[in-house]
DNA sequence: CATGAATGAGTATTCATTCAT
DNA sequence: AATGAATGAATACTCATTCAT
C-alpha cells in the first residue's frame, strides 16, 4: 500500500506536470511546431517518461484537449433562479468568456484547426465535445427558461445556435485570426444588443 | 519590346501557375504541410523559379490569401432592387455562401488560422479584408435597406455582425473542424429563421 | 534452511522462466530486435530481477545459446547396431533434422549470426559447440562404421564435413534466409543421394 | 547536352560514392546498426541527398546486395576448355571463393540473415540471387562437362548443391559465425578432396 | 533566366539499464 | 529481494532554401 500508494502519487504528479506542459506548448506553438523534447524539458521529465505516459504525440495533444472540455460548465443554476432571462443569459455569456480567455481555449482551437487537414477525428472530436455540447448547455438553459415561462417555447435547438453565433462573431472568431487578441471594451454592449435581438422574437 | 513583352507574358503565367498550385496545395494540406517542392512540382517549374517569384513560402502563402479577397464581394444590387429585406438579406446569405463553398475558402481560412501563431500579420490581414470587409458588405446592404425604409434605423455595425454570426455558427464554423464538412440539409431553415429573429427586432 | 531452500527454488524457477522467455524472444526477433522489456513482461518479472540474474542482454543471450547446445546430441547408438552404413547414417541425418528444426535451432543460428559482428566471441563458441561439437559427433559414427568394417578407412575428421555439407546445403542453409522455410517434400532423397555419393568413395 | 551531361555524371559520382559507403557501413556494422548519418558521411554527401538517391535505408541495403550478385559470375569458359572435369571445377571453386572473400560478401551475407526476420523479402531475394543462381552457375558447368563426356549424365541440380556444400561448409559457414575468420591453410586440400569425393561417384 | 541537385537543421520515438521505495 | 518508473542517448527521415551550371 506505502510503496503503490507512493508511486501512484508520483506518477500523477508527473502526469498533470507533462499536460500542463504540453498545454502551454500547444497554445504557444500550435500541434506540429509543438515539440515533444520541449514539453519534457518544460515538465521536467526525460521523454521516455513522457512516452511512458503518452503514447505518442496525438495521443498527448488528445488528452490535453480532452481536459479542457471537463472545465467547460457554463452551469444552469442561474437559470433555475435568475429574475429574468436576460439576466441568465448574460450570465452564461461572460462565464462562457470567463472561461474560454482565462483557459485560453483561443489557442488550442486554433492548435485543433490547424491539425485538422492532417488529422480529421481530433476536430471532429472537439467539435463534438467542445463545441456543439457546449450549444447544448445553452440550450438546456433556454429550456429551463421557457420552463419557467420566462421565454416564449421554441426550437431551441436552432435558437441557441442563433444566440451563441451572434456573441462568438464579435468575441470568439477575431481571435482566431490574431494572437494577441483581446475582449472589446465595448464587450458588455455586443452581449446586451445580441441578448437584445433575440428577446425582440423569443421573450414571454 | 517583342522580346520584353514575350518574357513578361511568360514570367506572368508562371506566376499565375505558381500561385494557382499554391492555392491548390495550401487548401489541401494547410500551411505548415504544404511542401514548396509539392507546389513548384504541380506548377511544373523549378523550386528556383519558384524563389524567383516569391521570396519565401510565407510570402507565397500571403500572396495567395491576398488574391482570395478580390474574389470575395457579395454584390450591392439586389439591396437595391428586392422587393423586401427578408429578399435582399437571403440573397445575400446565399451568395456568401456559394463563394465559400464554391472557391474552397473554408479550407483557406483553416490554412490561415493555422499560420496565425506563427505570422499573425496574415492573421490579422486576412480578418481585416476576408471577414471584416465581408461584414461591412452586409452593413451596406442593411444601410441601404434602411435608406428604402425597409428596415428601421439602427447601429448597423453592430447588427451585420449579429446577422453574420447566426448563419455562420451553423454554415461556416463546423467546416473549420471538419474537413469534409458539408452544408447541412436544412441549411435553408437555418438561413429563414436566422433572418426571421433579426427581422423581428429591426423590421420596418 | 527451509527459508533458504525456498528462495533458491524461486529464484531457480524465476531464471529458468526468463529464459525460456528470452529464448522465444530471440527465435522471434533476433537479436537486436529482441527487448529485454518483452522478456520481462513474457517471464513475468520486473527488469530489475531480470538484470539481477542476467547482468546485460548479451549475457543473457550467452546463457541461452549455451543452454542449447546441451539439446544438440546426435546419439551414437544406432551406429554400433545398424545393419549397415547407410542405414547408420541416414538415421543420424534424421535425428539432426528432427532436432534442428523440432527445437527452433535455425532462428536461434540467425541470432547468433546476427550478433556475431558485435559480439565475436558467442559467434566462436556456438560455432565450437553447436557445430564442429556436432560435425565431431558424426566423425564418430563414421569412426565406429569403420571399425565395423562398414566403411573403409580414411580421414573422417574432414569427410564428416563433407556429409555434412551436402545435407546442410540444401537442408538448413536456406532456412537461414527465409523465417519461413520448411523442409521440401524430396527431403529423404537429399539425404538418399547424398550418402549414395558419399559412399561411391567410401563404402567398404 | 552540356548541363544534363555534367549533372548525369555528378549525379552518379555521388551514387556510387554513397553505395561504396554504405556497402563499407553495412559490413563493417550489420543493417540494424548501420547509421544513415554515418553512411553520409563517408560518402561525403548530406543525408538529403541520400535520401534524394535512395528513398530509405531499406532500399540503399537491397541495391547494395544487389549490386554484388552483378560480380558474382563464375565464368563458364573453363568448362569448354579445361582438359578435365577436376581441373574445370577446380577452377570454379577458386574463383567463387575469391571473389565471397575479395568482396566481403560474407559480411553481407551475415548483414542479409540478420535482417531477414525483421524483413523476410531481402533474404528470400538474396537467396535466390545470391546462392540459387551462383548453385545454377556450378550446375551450367557440369551440364557443359557432361556434354563433353568427362562426367557421367546425372541429375546435376541436385549434385552441383552436393559439390557447393561439401566447400561451404568448411570455406564459408565458419566465417558466418566468427568476423575474423580466414580461409584455412589446407584449403586446397578441402577443395580437392571434396572434387575426389564427387568424382568418386559421377566421373565419366 | 531556368534548372534541380544539395544542404543541414529539426523531431518523434525506442530501449538497455539504473535506482528510489 | 523485488518492483516498475525514469533515464538519455541514438536514429531515420523531411523540407525550406541556395547555388553551380
Amino acid at each position: 500500500m506505502g510503496l503503490e500508494g507512493y508511486r501512484r502519487r508520483v506518477s500523477e504528479a508527473k502526469r498533470k506536470s507533462i499536460m500542463d506542459a504540453a498545454r502551454a506548448e500547444f497554445q504557444d506553438s500550435g500541434f506540429t511546431h509543438a515539440a515533444m523534447a520541449e514539453i519534457a524539458r518544460k515538465a521536467d521529465v526525460s521523454t521516455a517518461t513522457l512516452y511512458k505516459h503518452f503514447g505518442s504525440k496525438e495521443e498527448l495533444f488528445s488528452a490535453v484537449v480532452d481536459a479542457s472540455y471537463s472545465t467547460m460548465g457554463l452551469g444552469l443554476e442561474d437559470a433555475q433562479t435568475a429574475k429574468t432571462a436576460k439576466d441568465a443569459l448574460t450570465k452564461a455569456a461572460e462565464s462562457y468568456l470567463n472561461m474560454q480567455y482565462g483557459m485560453g481555449l483561443n489557442a488550442l482551437m486554433r492548435a485543433v484547426i490547424s491539425e485538422t487537414p492532417g488529422d480529421p477525428q481530433v476536430g471532429r472530436d472537439f467539435y463534438a465535445r467542445g463545441v456543439v455540447m457546449r450549444n447544448d448547455e445553452v440550450k438546456a438553459i433556454l429550456d429551463k427558461l421557457i420552463e419557467r415561462k420566462l421565454l416564449k417555447a421554441h426550437d431551441t435547438t436552432l435558437t441557441s445556435r442563433q444566440l451563441a453565433g451572434m456573441l462568438k462573431e464579435s468575441l470568439i472568431w477575431p481571435a482566431m485570426f490574431d494572437p494577441d487578441f483581446k475582449l472589446p471594451a465595448n464587450k458588455d454592449k455586443i452581449i446586451d444588443e445580441a441578448l437584445e435581438t433575440f428577446l425582440a422574437r423569443y421573450a414571454a
